[in-house]
DNA sequence: ATTTATGCAAATCATTTGCACATAG
DNA sequence: CTATGTGCAAATGATTTGCATAAAT
């Protein structure tokens, strides 16, 4: 049986704050208060809350993945520039799960994820040019 | 400008006789008859054969990413068991890459990853359970 | 009391990088 | 010749793990 550690409220309590971050941001968060709690114990944290369905994974393409406070499915857009994360919302494709493949293969899910360049660092690039 | 390495050449022969191969793997393969060539230039050479549009890079969520010999745009399905990478024919949301987002975003691409456990694993789970 | 969780440090895995030497153009 | 590429080993970054101790139930 899981219990409900000091340690677990508080990481579940700093990603429903921080609404998107990776787990080093979430130490960081987390251990600005409590100075005690390990980056091993958030890590393992997180894996049991989004085990649990509390939190959900964004599980990105390079660098840190990230821990999403919202559980509905959605997509995200990864910006390229300073990894940042964004919500796509009303766009789900859930039939992509039946998508038509070998008898004898299971699909069990799909990853979506967009690249892109957020309005703050397409700013930052023009001023650079200018 | 770029030269024509017999390296270069080697890895992207390669990628061509694997098809869907990882850095390792390709680096295994080659050095089985080129003992010389090493692991960085595999991955410099993967790198750059990429950027010219030679070969692609499947960016995988977890794990080792995938070289593929193909460069047409196609998504994967990737088995959770054993890792290896299947093409999904017949399908590529290129509408994607215009969905609606706040002005001020570009966006510039799309990735689409299938998760599932193929044939040969679902074959392997099935004798275990007897 | 017993099992689950924690903190720490070390380990792992994929990938990148610095640097001295080699070689393609 | 000289810029680009190579091999080696060490560095990096994200995440996981072993182990002795702590604390939830």
């Amino acid at each position: 049986m899981q219990r409900n550690t000091f340690q677990r409220q508080v990481v579940l309590s700093a990603v429903q704050t921080l609404c998107h971050a990776t787990a080093d941001e979430i130490h960081r968060f987390v251990a600005a208060s409590h100075p005690g709690i390990s980056k091993a114990t958030v890590y393992r944290n997180l894996g049991l809350l989004s085990e649990n369905g509390q939190i959900s994974h964004i599980e990105a393409t390079s660098g840190a993945d990230y821990f999403d406070c919202t559980t509905s499915p959605h997509y995200h857009l990864q910006c390229t520039e300073c990894g940042k994360i964004f919500d796509v919302p009303f766009l789900y494709l859930g039939e992509l799960n039946h998508i038509p493949v070998d008898p004898g293969f299971t699909v069990t899910g799909h990853t979506v994820l967009f690249k892109g360049v957020c309005a703050l660092c397409n700013n930052n690039k023009e001023r650079k040019i200018k």
